[in-house]
DNA sequence: CTGTAAATCTATAAATTCTATAGGCAAAAG
DNA sequence: CTTTTGCCTATAGAATTTATAGATTTACAG
């Protein structure tokens, strides 16, 4: 399970990206428009900025905004800079590797080495979808959604 | 990450198919064996057995044994009794569904589209590899291991 | 150079989930 | 009917996640 804080980066990273023209946007107004804790978002955006994923100005006229082409911004990115990592045991985690308390012989342990595989099975998914790309996907859907209705009426 | 309930239940189990051969084996002699809490083990045990995979005997001569066959039991299904699942997001879990509290259309929601995919994929990973599986494949690394450790003698 | 608008930082509270333990109960075997 | 063993319920402790508050710094506008 991915947390709330992974989760409100997303919205706020499609919030943004869908607004690029219009100019850096409020922590505040965001955060409304997201329904995210103001505070909260807050610290999120703190660290998409430090992870260089957005840049933001201070004082009027100040606010948000990307700081890369959306297309060049992987969901793996995000998620490494909220989550961390997406290894499933530490003892696999590239950024904060411990090794695991009671594992006798790390070199054979079965669990690491299926876990391994689920590390880059999900790696190969999210190195490989672009925020632009969820975007595209979302709007596609709302598309064929919205059709549907339209085809009802 | 997965839990500390998931690594020793897997760890318990890795145990029990290896010794599959001498008959039930004792909570109190899994937990001194594999350094689990005897309490929290005792917790483990009986999920997995109300999940199918194992089977008990009470009294003299008891124990927890494999119910069945380890090359028949996944570590999807492991996974999926002691975590519940393994969706990303609560409103793509088959188990226990609940709508993500924010999100306005879930038809169209960006990062459900793309969990859907890691959804996927793990699965794919976890449901293709048995109990036996990983028990061999630790013991090919471990002999791998042994040879090494052998040649630099 | 002053007032105001905004992000930034530090600290902490509240809630939830995960890990662990305790103690008595129930079943099976001899 | 006594011993051995798993079963059940409750709860404590720890860690993590989510959320809030308040003071501080930066920058612009006039």
């Amino acid at each position: 399970m991915i947390s709330k804080k992974t989760k409100y980066a997303l919205k706020a990273l499609e919030h943004l990206a869908r607004n690029s023209e219009v100019g850096p946007i409020l922590i505040s107004e965001l955060a409304e428009a997201e329904n995210i804790p103001k505070k909260f978002l807050e610290a999120i955006l703190l660290s998409l900025r430090k992870g260089g994923i957005l840049q933001s100005r201070i004082g009027k006229g100040g606010g948000y905004s990307l700081a890369v082409d959306p297309r060049r911004v992987t969901i793996a990115n995000v998620v490494k800079i909220l989550e961390g990592d997406f290894a499933p045991v530490q003892c696999l985690s590239d950024t904060s590797y411990t090794r695991c308390e009671e594992c006798s012989d790390e070199s054979s342990c079965g669990t690491r080495l299926v876990m391994a595989d689920v590390k880059k099975a999900v790696a190969s998914v999210l190195d490989n979808v672009s925020l632009a790309d969820m975007l595209e996907r979302s709007e596609n859907e709302r598309r064929k959604h919205a059709k549907v209705i339209d085809f009802a009426i």
